[in-house]
DNA sequence: TAGGCCATGTAACCGGTTACATGATTAG
DNA sequence: CTAATCATGTAACCGGTTACATGGCCTA
């Protein structure tokens, strides 16, 4: 059950927030290596919550600032949190644009391949160092124990991209091939 | 552009198969690890792409077995999937239920916790067995490069996980406090 | 003064799943 | 005789994204 409501409980099982710092945390901050989620669905999704006793808002006014609805998980909100946890995990999902570039790489030339690699050792490189940031200032033990877990995934994939890539490059057509195309 | 779309023409590259076939290899076989699509997303996608142009389809009937409609890549088609290859790869995307779980693991109980780390260990193991498997008798390299990069990464989670999943137990609520609730 | 951040929300659209409909063959 | 495998397809539904609407404040 990963979707946006489970989302939102998560989140505010942690502390109160509005529907904005829901979308920030999501894309950008902690909970950003699970899941994303838009505006679009998170509102909608916040107030049918509330219109189900599972979370209460309460407006902010602030000064020089837009009013904010500040929302906070309530008793049965938690109890239907735990209960959506506490059922065998479903299988991970992974899906990535660069194993599929890879796996076909006898279809590309060479410039489109090491493209494709240094991407995705930037992207790899630049998540590391996030996930670097937010271990160095964990005071959570869950959140602290998935961080080292996903660091200990992403420096595997990028030390064997690293090590592999001249392999992988090597399967790209020769440019002559592609220029007869 | 990792949709079903996308997904057929990159199946069709390696050559000739059904819509049955081919949600078999999105499901079962070597494309399983990047995406999972269903019959009600294959077919309309394969008669879509058939009145493009980007495929034909060839009626086969068979001896005790219903007719099935074999579906081969055109140039057309595969120019359009070099294309589609040919521009950086996108963020990978990993969605993950038992990080949720291990996240929040301060609000379960030991019992819950404990499953949750069995059913992800057989869950990695079996994962890991099968693509070994693949990986035994895999004649094309760039299959060959990506599930070795897969199989990588995933022993690294599976160690990870033996490794420390004592202290993940640990962060459990205790069950007197669990009763309690 | 232009663009970015704060902040909430709606509506159109889309991609996909689930369930249904159909039917023959084979294995237990 | 029942269940599973082979095989194709449609229709209802749903969850979510994208784009739009609105508006004030702050920074470059």
């Amino acid at each position: 059950m990963m979707n946006v409501r489970t989302i939102c409980l998560a989140i505010l099982s942690f502390g109160e927030a509005s529907g904005y710092e829901i979308r920030k945390l999501s894309t950008e901050g902690d909970f950003s290596y699970f899941v994303y989620a838009s505006f679009g669905a998170i509102y909608p999704a916040l107030n049918k919550l509330e219109s189900e006793g599972l979370v209460t808002g309460r407006l902010e006014t602030q000064a020089g600032k837009p009013a904010k609805k500040i929302y906070a998980i309530t008793d049965a909100g938690r109890a239907a949190f735990r209960e959506a946890l506490a059922q065998p995990p479903a299988r991970d999902i992974f899906r990535s644009e660069f194993l599929l570039i890879a796996m076909c790489a006898d279809l590309q030339n060479p410039q489109v391949i090491r493209r494709a690699i240094d991407t995705q050792v930037a992207q790899l490189e630049t998540e590391i160092e996030q996930l670097g940031l937010i271990a160095a200032d964990c005071d959570h033990p869950g959140t602290c124990w998935v961080v080292n877990y996903g660091l200990a995934c992403m420096r595997t994939s990028l030390a064997y991209l690293k090590e592999n890539r001249a392999s992988l490059e090597a399967l790209a057509m020769p440019p002559a091939a592609a220029a007869a195309e």
